[in-house]
DNA sequence: CGCCACGTTGAGAGTACTCAATTGCAGTGG
DNA sequence: CCACTGCAATTGAGTACTCTCAACGTGGCG
């Protein structure tokens, strides 16, 4: 309960993919590098521009990566949750942020810093292969977002959020644990346009829109072509 | 001559910063797995949606990687060039491309099987670090792209797009080696847009255009501020 | 039950797109 | 050397989309 993540047996890292590799006795030895830090819904973890040179591991909770203009429009690159990390630039230089962080919910997450981040590849080089995965996926969804902006009107964006969300649940009733705002947000686009859209597909018949957090998906193919 | 990059002494791979680590020993032992290739300016390299089980590695040339709709409209995602390296996603998978590339001059570029790779990584570790490092970098530009596409205006985008020309090249006499429409397709927007913009910048005195190829930077500080 | 944040709808304006016409440039052959 | 040809780039006109700003609903929570 001190410097560890909270449970009794184990160590957090013991659920972490990228630390998947590890013996018990190299994660009880990593466990000694964390930090641990909480965060309320709604804070800042950290600020765009600001200096890093950590890794953050997120233990539990969600949060949003986004930039944001001087005039307040905000676009998100990514939400994480327990178990993703970010901050990875900061294996090799001391990284100025290129995003925010913001809490989603409360949050509790774990730092490490570089030079550890070093020992540990060196006495476990399978953590790089690891980490390298997950950043060739991540590198993936990226340039699907840019074909998306670059090429598709916010119509098909807003059907590729729902088919997206859709396949991140399972099933037809999507429960929507963002806002209108942070919707839009991730689709380059404005809340009002969004919600124009919404509206446009319920009146298609293609959804169905139960309270302001529940989307009943009526036909995917419709979707799925408009994208 | 045979199937090694063309080189009398040494094999190409020398000069590619990912295998930078490799031995001597281990260099020759990699050049016997290589396949090397050549394409004509303007063919295709690989389609999307293929299959695809290697890594490719540029020794000559310039390519670019994109996707494209229905209807012909593209969205580049990076141009490569020597040393450079695509298709990482097969280290891990039998990756289906979700990006067509072309070559825009002539190209050499060898390719690596997945399961070479993985012989590669595990004699030395140090090369999953160096693609990551990387990756990392490259995530980082897709999260500035998405940031320009979701939030700044093509006028906006066509300004980043000639400082960034800039800072590559070092100099205030820019030589675009890439059509309009090409430069067009890398900010997500048209070429008849790109061509007002870049008017409209030179009515401004910002630059000047000199013949199709080349464009004298005459206000950086004004380009700098729009972005 | 009423408040307040969140979401939706409406009107109007501006940006960027499409399609079409014109201009500019480079390579080729007379 | 110059005119011709074909492609690339620019310019123009009209349209469509999406944004902004504002008003109005709605639903969840005290």
């Amino acid at each position: 309960m001190d410097n560890n993540c909270g449970h009794k047996d184990k160590a957090c890292v013991f659920h972490v993919p990228i630390f998947a590799g590890l013996s018990e006795h190299e994660l009880l030895g990593l466990e000694a590098l964390l930090i641990t830090e909480m965060y309320a819904k709604g804070s800042i973890i950290c600020y765009e521009g600001e200096d890093s040179d950590q890794i953050y591991v997120i233990q539990q909770g969600r949060v949003k990566l986004f930039t944001m203009t001087e005039d307040g429009r905000e676009q998100i690159f990514r939400i994480l949750e327990e178990t993703d990390f970010f901050g990875e630039l900061s294996i090799f230089q001391t990284e100025k942020l290129s995003f925010s962080v913001e809490a989603l919910t409360d949050v509790r997450l774990c730092t490490i810093k570089q030079k550890d981040m070093h020992q540990l590849i060196k006495t476990q080089p399978s953590i790089a292969l690891d980490i390298l995965r997950t950043m060739t996926n991540r590198l993936q969804r990226a340039e699907g977002m840019i074909r998306d902006l670059g090429l598709r009107s916010a119509e098909a964006r807003t059907a590729s959020l729902l088919v997206n969300l859709c396949q991140e649940q399972g099933g037809d009733e999507l429960v929507l644990s963002l806002s209108r705002r942070d919707l839009a947000n991730i689709i380059g686009t404005t809340q009002e346009t969004l919600s124009r859209n919404l509206s446009r597909f319920q009146d298609l018949g293609w959804i169905k829109l139960e309270g302001h957090r529940k989307i009943r998906i009526l036909d995917h193919e419709a979707l799925r072509d408009m994208v």
